[in-house]
DNA sequence: ACTAATTTGTCCGTATGTATG
DNA sequence: GCATACATACGGACAAATTAG
């Protein structure tokens, strides 16, 4: 019959049994956002580990974006309150690595944010409505004052929807996504010949989509955004790719 | 008038800078997965850092997916393929610091699961439409092999449809968080007191939805497998999360 | 199958610049 | 300003692991 089903024991690092602790302690809440870790030569005591150990685990923790430590800090590294920089970096490498094209950068935005704008349409309250209200009369504001206000003002919208949406993993991968492909484009976008003009459709669009929230039509409102966030990028992306963006319009 | 605008100059690591410069070669194709990076007395060479130094430099990159070094390896450490290990550890630790609910969780895998769905219907290849009815009978098949059996076939067609959707970032945020949320509820699935009725149920929603695609009815595929996820795992949602994941069916 | 050479993992000691009290 | 403790970075050392011959 069968035996005992062993696993094979991976060879683990110091380091990592290190890491496993640290991490352990963060996630599980025993170590709090703004809390010190104590110092390396403390921590070699407390793990039995040389320094050398201590700080290449301290590496691989800052890389993930949970500590942060200082030199001559006598308080030893930071806990740091989480960030979607990790994510971000990891997604960035994804896209670069794995040649992601910008019409897959543009899909996947065209997913996030109707989703995020149906379930904002149904879930909202009357303050974060308000919100988009206001931040819509800013995108208005911004015209005059060029391209970069405008385009904070029309982040500021995207980013009270997602907030309305109750989902805070949407949220972050859209704001992740969202920083990714204006970074990729940001020169076309300042170079654009008739800029003013761009800016006020999308502000017809952006008025079209909070009205069919404002009345409670989700559907309505999420398909508008994609219909708009297809016009405003399907310039950037490459004609044969652009049908695969089509597929997400009806 | 406006002097030159300095920008204060942030104190560089040296572990950075080795950290920088190879992350660069990797991704701007300079190395390739497969490749080996210089020993780490050839690195602290051309690098004129110590060992230490490149060592931390290292864990970095290890910690991001780029590398991999074994003890004694004389052929230094490998470049590897893109992994989404990363991008699956950032959103746990996402997962657990932020504390996102299960409904949350499964609320985004509606969100992309219908999404590509709806792109698989209408960008599908002939082939790949029958690799995804052959992954429907492998369920069938699996029914009687007991439920790890059926979980893995009910992957492989996700997995088929995800490649079909012609999105490798919407496949490899799905294939991140189904593991996730898998992994949750393993144990409450594995529990589930009419395990075959669910498996029968869940082979017909497939079978369903599978149809809508040959039908090249998108939208109605989408429809149909939300309401087949929230059928699925509403039951291990909290009662009071339930009506946002309602939000998203139609 | 065994040895030799090289590499990584880990440890220790030391020097230097920096932040805190 | 000063003293202290800290992180950063360097260099040397040894054991365990891997590969080549």
């Amino acid at each position: 019959m069968d035996g005992p089903r062993f696993e094979p024991v991976r060879a683990v690092r110091a380091y990592e049994r290190v890491v496993e602790q640290v991490e352990e302690a963060i996630e599980g809440g025993t170590l709090s956002p703004g809390q010190r870790l104590p110092s390396e030569r403390e921590l070699m005591v407390q793990f039995s580990v040389s320094r050398s150990t201590v700080r290449e685990a301290l590496r691989v923790l800052q890389a993930r974006g949970l500590v942060r430590s200082r030199p001559g800090d006598p308080n030893g590294a930071e806990v740091l309150p989480f960030s979607p920089a990790a994510l971000h970096k990891s997604m960035t490498t994804l896209a670069r690595v794995e040649e992601l094209s910008l019409a897959e950068l543009v899909q996947f935005r065209m997913v996030l944010d109707s989703s995020a704008i149906l379930l904002a349409a149904r879930l909202r309250t009357d303050a974060q409505l308000a919100d988009m209200e206001s931040a819509v009369a800013g995108m208005r504001a911004a015209v005059e004052a060029g391209h970069d206000a405008f385009g904070e003002a029309d982040v500021a919208f995207h980013d009270v929807v997602a907030r309305s949406s109750g989902n805070k993993l949407i949220q972050i991968c859209m704001d992740v996504v969202r920083s990714i492909v204006l970074k990729l484009i940001a020169e076309k976008i300042a170079d654009a010949p008739d800029r003013e003009a761009l800016m006020r459709q999308s502000i017809r669009h952006h008025e079209e989509v909070l009205a069919a929230m404002r009345a409670g039509d989700g559907p309505l409102a999420a398909r508008l955004s994609r219909k708009a966030m297809y016009d405003y990028y399907a310039g950037y992306v490459p004609a044969a790719e652009r049908s695969s963006l089509r597929a997400l319009l009806d």
